[in-house]
DNA sequence: TGACTATATATCAAAACGATATATATCAAC
DNA sequence: GTTGATATATATCGTTTTGATATATAGTCA
């Protein structure tokens, strides 16, 4: 599974643009599980295009640029389809924001508020962002995959204000027997 | 932040390996905030060499092969905590698993059901793993992280277990308006 | 002896990232 | 009125990362 399937999949509720596609990554129902920018949408979709997985069809706007919505085929969702039904990968997470409160001793105390702040309020917004997703009258994974999203942001940001005086209180220059 | 950051940070911890920094991705300290590959670790510790921010000593081992240790120099640890000071990015995540149950009722509902079994085995395996970490006597940063990653394994876990229902029931043919 | 597992390092094509460029249009400010 | 900011929209490209593969030593188990 790569980006190409992820956009067939988007594809499969609805046609879509690119721009459209990369706001359900940052935005939509995707955001809480997978990641995707412009870098990998774009020449995702034509190289979906040359497969004939996909249609596209260009569509001048009222104020706004021209867009290229793209439409499933029906080779596509076959393809998608099978795709979907292989043995799923490892879950893959890259969180800069937990290496820094992990090595939270090397950091400046204010720089350590900042980021468990911040983070906080990530997940604070992940949570608004979920609830206002409009899932009335879709298929149950949609919404049992929000309701994941929604546990597990709840309990992080529950986890770091109940515990925030752990990592606020690292000193510094303590002795640790590291290298450091 | 990169690879090259993470490696610097794992030598900081003490001396290691390339095969033992990978341990720690996958199933050390890490494993439940960052990923990365043999693909990633030696190069990256090739470049950190040449940048004289860690030194090298081959250790020839009984009966085992000999093992290059890595040990993080003055530079090194000043380049660490630079990186650790900055801004961090936004949480990257990729999860396979979940893009499955998203699209749940294009799945078989054998594999559906191998999805989400899979996936509470991860999360309680995730948590094995985390409460086997011995971390004492270490910067309350590494103590807080952990519970972290365990408050958010136990409530992916729970939240599985608890609407699991939701999922299996999702029909495979119902017309939801969608392209597919 | 052969198969398997664990330790250990290395490489490389393919994929993805992320920063940047380009263009149109709205809106607010000065 | 024009500067700056924001939103829509597509595209490119060097760098980084992935993931699969190769290679080698050594212990275990049948």
């Amino acid at each position: 599974m790569d980006i190409k399937s992820l956009c067939l999949g988007a594809l499969s509720i609805g046609d879509a643009s690119g721009y459209e596609i990369k706001k359900m990554f940052e935005e939509g129902p995707f955001s809480h599980f997978y990641d995707a920018g412009y870098g990998s949408i774009y020449p995702a979709l034509n190289k979906l295009l040359e497969d004939d997985l996909v249609t596209c069809t260009e569509i001048e706007q009222e104020s706004r640029p021209a867009k290229k919505v793209y439409s499933l085929t029906d080779a596509g969702l076959t393809y998608l389809k099978a795709d979907l039904n292989q043995k799923p990968a490892r879950d893959k997470t890259r969180s800069e924001s937990i290496v820094m409160m992990f090595f939270g001793h090397l950091l400046s105390s204010s720089h350590r508020e900042e980021i468990l702040h911040s983070y906080i309020d990530y997940f604070r917004d992940g949570c608004t962002c979920l609830d206002d997703l409009d899932l009335s009258n879709q298929p149950n994974g949609r919404l049992f995959v929000r309701g994941l999203g929604l546990a597990v942001y709840e309990a992080a940001a529950k986890y770091l204000e109940e515990n925030k005086d752990l990592l606020l209180s690292d000193d510094e220059e303590r002795d640790f027997g590291d290298a450091a």
